[in-house]
DNA sequence: CTCTAAACCGAACGCCGTTAGGATATCGGC
DNA sequence: GCCGATATCCTAACGGCGTTCGGTTTAGAG
């Protein structure tokens, strides 16, 4: 049994070993994802992979910003602070929902990788621009992360464990709260919307307060590098 | 050198295990914490280990579960609702601040872990009890933990990179937010501060608007599924 | 046609969680 | 005062992991 050396054609690119970790991940989660068995499944041996990614964590970094290439900050541009908001938040939520099995490597550090960064960027320079101090942009751009990276950590989908009945003993105040588990996902989305909503509407309520300049067409004050 | 056999007095139990487990976590992060570095620090070898834990997860449940011992959920039993979930939402992420490195471990299935549906059952049934519908009741509670488990895991602290020169840059309007690393602890308090703050007084809002029952102090309506 | 570089392979290293089986000391019952 | 039971820890090993080293073969440039 020869050696094969160099095939005609590669049978691997950084791109096909990315997507198909990450089909991998999606299928039978984060775990169980290992060098071995994500060459097996690409038809060659472990080694190989190396020659594509230097390690197995620059592979998973190839893979969380994939999934945040969908996160989409274009709201921004046109519409005013809240609905550029609410698109950045659901869109970011959508992309985590997308692959829950992603998480802990997509919420882990987004700010080392350059995509998230621009986005960061982009968020806080649109929240100044609409009056906000930098300050409070910071902390709103803050906020919103909490929001989606929790709510997509703390999905009830992973929560439960699937002997229902020891929850009806013990927990009468939970009784009809969870009492579906097969309706879990439909409560993480209705309570992140629940959530991003009320949060939103509170921010309302200190954008009165604390906003400078435009209010809503007519500058008053061009100072706006200054802190509140 | 014989074995040494049954000590006179136990080198190990579960407390001491867990306990500088959660040391080394803290000490050098959860990926470093391995059975056998443990069992070293404890000046035992790794197989005695499994005789007080039966898998190393198991292990990690107990330290999560002893972080948990300190989110307080009394705030509900005497004040109003608002203070009760700030109260709760407080000690909840003091909890997580306090040991960032093993937030991984606590964020992942905190419900099926007995202590953590005792507190889930009691914010529900006080929520229920404050008047809100059980369906905003467990929004809510859904709300806070992500806020909190969003804000731990997305600390500013963890996220940014030690060469800062990349930032100034290329991100021209983060300048300004992130000046700072060294400040990252306080800018991430402040945030999750300002973030509940305003995902309470949107909340409020919401209240007036669907409350049964009780708005201050009459109890109109004794039907509750739930105890409180 | 030759030479370099690309692409994959086989084997190994050291670490991991975990298990099996064994050694020794303590302790309750006689 | 002894004896078996049991608690406690140990040695050794298994299979799997990420990763590296040194091939072997072929594609494509000159």
């Amino acid at each position: 049994m020869p050696q094969l050396g160099r095939p005609r054609q590669p049978l691997l690119s950084r791109e096909r070993i990315r997507d198909t970790a990450l089909e991998l991940i999606d299928a039978h989660g984060l775990e169980d994802l290992s060098m071995r068995r994500l060459a097996s499944q690409l038809g060659v041996q472990a080694a190989s992979l190396y020659g594509h990614y230097p390690t197995k964590d620059a592979l998973l970094d190839a893979i969380a910003d994939k999934i945040m290439e969908s996160v989409d900050v274009s709201g921004f541009a046109s519409a005013d602070w809240r609905s550029g908001l609410l698109t950045w938040a659901r869109s970011y939520r959508a992309a985590l929902a997308a692959h829950p099995n992603t998480v802990p490597i997509v919420a882990s550090g987004p700010v080392h990788r350059d995509l998230s960064l621009r986005r960061a960027d982009a968020v806080h320079g649109a929240l100044v621009g609409a009056g906000w101090p930098p300050r409070h942009a910071t902390m709103i751009g803050a906020s919103v992360k909490y929001l989606v990276v929790g709510a997509a950590a703390t999905s009830f989908a992973r929560g439960f464990v699937d002997d229902i009945q020891v929850y009806l003993d013990r927990y009468p105040n939970l009784v009809q709260a969870h009492r579906l588990r097969e309706h879990a996902e439909q409560i993480d989305g209705e309570s992140f919307e629940f959530a991003l909503t009320a949060l939103v509407s509170g921010l309302a309520l200190v954008y009165d307060a604390v906003a400078v300049g435009r209010v809503q067409a007519s500058p008053t004050r061009g100072s706006t590098t200054s802190g509140r």
